[in-house]
DNA sequence: GTGTTACCTTAGCGGTCTTAACCATTAGCG
DNA sequence: CGCTAATGGTTAAGACCGCTAAGGTAACAC
């Protein structure tokens, strides 16, 4: 049963946030060679430790074919490399060439600095909440289980999992 | 040049931003028939008043073919209605039918509803934070003119409901 | 070796966004 | 009045992102 205040908080959620996505997708774009929004967040993932597929599919939160396809086009740009460790061959492992640091580096650059134009009309105060916020955001999204049935709160449409 | 502040922010958002945009665009989908995210923020803003094509455009950020796309999969769906006025016939006004509030309705309620169940484990303090950041977010990108490079005067920029 | 499970890929679909090109209506002007 | 903008939308083509469903291959378990 969520109180009023959560509602209230969801609905913004609902209104805003596509709103800054388009606005963050359009400076990724605008920024040169625009690795899209989801690459860059991988991009940035595999910066500090190659994964496998299935590893990153869960951290950002996509089905594993979803992560297939993305990984496919950042090899395809010459930014990642797909590999079988010798040991259990089923898995690939994924991890980022030098050319796909310096993009992300430099991409990175270019979009900060966008938002950032943005960002350096809010006074100190402003800018304070905003970090806060999305530091909130973060940890409550931070896997987004999203359709995972956690507990089962409806009653009226059983899903049966097959 | 932007102070490492902003940087920062900059940074995080654009590293969060796309993960919470997928978990809700998830939530959308999973309530039921699915307004797209952009359908939900177009019908909630026609839910105030009718406006035309370019109005509405300019309201999301985007261009005006997405916007017509957009309204027609919402006409297809008879969420809305387009009309043309009789004293100027180029233009477009799109109205919101019966059955799209009611959608709307449903499905903004199914969604907070899912958005709540994980925002109501934060504590109070940090909805109070997530509530404030989501209002800067808000007042940085209301407009959004993405790749305009606008300098001087920038605070004058006010709600204006026009 | 047969069956199961784990991991990944392919195929096909819908949605969101873009630019370029095109039509329709209105307004201006000689 | 008729020609020429300019305004407002639409269509067409292309790229990405996400999904489900349906394969395929490798490892494991009997």
């Amino acid at each position: 049963m969520p109180s009023a205040a959560t509602r209230d908080t969801a609905r913004e959620i609902l209104c805003i946030i596509p709103l800054v996505m388009r606005t963050v997708a359009a400076e990724l774009r605008a920024a040169g060679e625009m690795p899209a929004p989801a690459h860059f967040g991988l991009l940035t993932i595999l910066g500090s430790q190659p994964r496998t597929l299935t590893e990153l599919a869960l951290l950002q939160g996509v089905s594993l074919p979803t992560m297939s396809n993305s990984v496919s086009t950042l090899v395809q740009r010459g930014w990642v490399k797909r590999s079988s460790p010798a040991r259990d061959r089923r898995v690939v492992l994924i991890e980022v060439t030098p050319v796909g640091t310096a993009t992300v580096e430099r991409v990175g650059k270019a979009a900060e600095a966008h938002l950032s134009e943005m960002l350096g009309n809010l006074t100190p105060a402003a800018r304070r909440r905003l970090k806060a916020g999305l530091g909130v955001l973060r940890d409550v999204f931070s896997d987004a289980p999203a359709t995972r049935p956690k507990r089962a709160a409806r009653a009226t449409r059983a899903r049966t999992p097959a």
